[in-house]
DNA sequence: GGCCAGGACACCA
DNA sequence: TGGTGTCATGGC
């Protein structure tokens, strides 16, 4: 925890959201394989343009392991188009569906029952993958009891006066995982509900001013300009 | 027309 | 090991 004991606890600051906003139920998905894919195509990019691309996947029948193998990677970046970074993504969404082939054999049954730290580890080793996709994918594919940390959760949390020491992501995710239940649906609402936040509140100068949270924030704003 | 969005990687000092 | 540039579209 933070050298400032902060006034609000992390459950309390959870209730608080949750009172406010209500379940999210993330992740927005049919299928385990397309929250994993959503978690990549996501990374730096707004949900809706994402939406877009995930829904050309669909439309090509190929938003499955097998499908994205047996596509080109040409295409592959034309059909993700709409999300940005196409190229970037077409080869992050080959090595995604790579791994889950010759690792698992597709079966994401036989992957849920890996043990956590070590498909971690595993998923950090795919190209593409880093820390917060890793951990979205443990999370909300998987139902992995794992914190997901970004950056509206640094930002926020530092306003508030809570963060860790040592700022780095694993540190982020001891001081929420150390000071909550273990359990998934928690995780995964209340990362939900800080990205909710963030959306509706934080990004938006007016209404951070005003926000139910501003007694404990102590900096305010640090993204906009005044 | 500029800024931002549910990051990660490659490269360099 | 840490900092910086790059990848890029769509909505506001």
């Amino acid at each position: 925890m933070s050298s400032e004991v902060p006034t609000l606890t992390l459950t309390a600051i959870y209730e608080r959201l949750l009172e406010a906003y209500g379940p999210q139920n993330w992740w927005p998905a049919e299928t385990r394989f397309e929250v994993m894919v959503g978690a990549i195509l996501t990374q730096s990019t707004a949900w809706t343009n994402v939406e877009m691309a995930i829904d050309n996947l669909k439309k090509a029948s190929i938003l499955s392991p097998f499908g994205l193998r047996s596509i080109s990677l040409g295409i592959l970046a034309k059909l993700v188009y709409p999300s940005g970074y196409y190229n970037a993504k077409a080869k992050k969404l080959k090595a995604l569906a790579g791994y889950v082939g010759e690792r698992f054999n597709d079966d994401f049954n036989m992957m849920r029952i890996q043990d956590t730290f070590i498909l971690r580890s595993e998923l950090l080793e795919v190209h593409g993958i880093g820390d917060e996709t890793a951990d979205a994918i443990l999370l909300y594919a998987l139902d992995k009891p794992v914190f997901v940390i970004d950056a509206f959760t640094r930002r926020i949390f530092n306003r508030l006066g809570i963060k860790p020491d040592n700022e780095s992501y694993v540190a982020y995710q001891k001081l929420f995982t150390g000071h909550l239940l273990q359990d998934k649906e928690i995780f995964g609402e209340y990362h939900a509900l800080i990205v909710r936040h963030a959306k509706e509140v934080c990004n938006k100068l007016p209404k951070c001013r005003q926000c139910f949270l501003v007694n404990q924030c102590s900096t305010g704003r640090n993204n906009i300009r005044n």
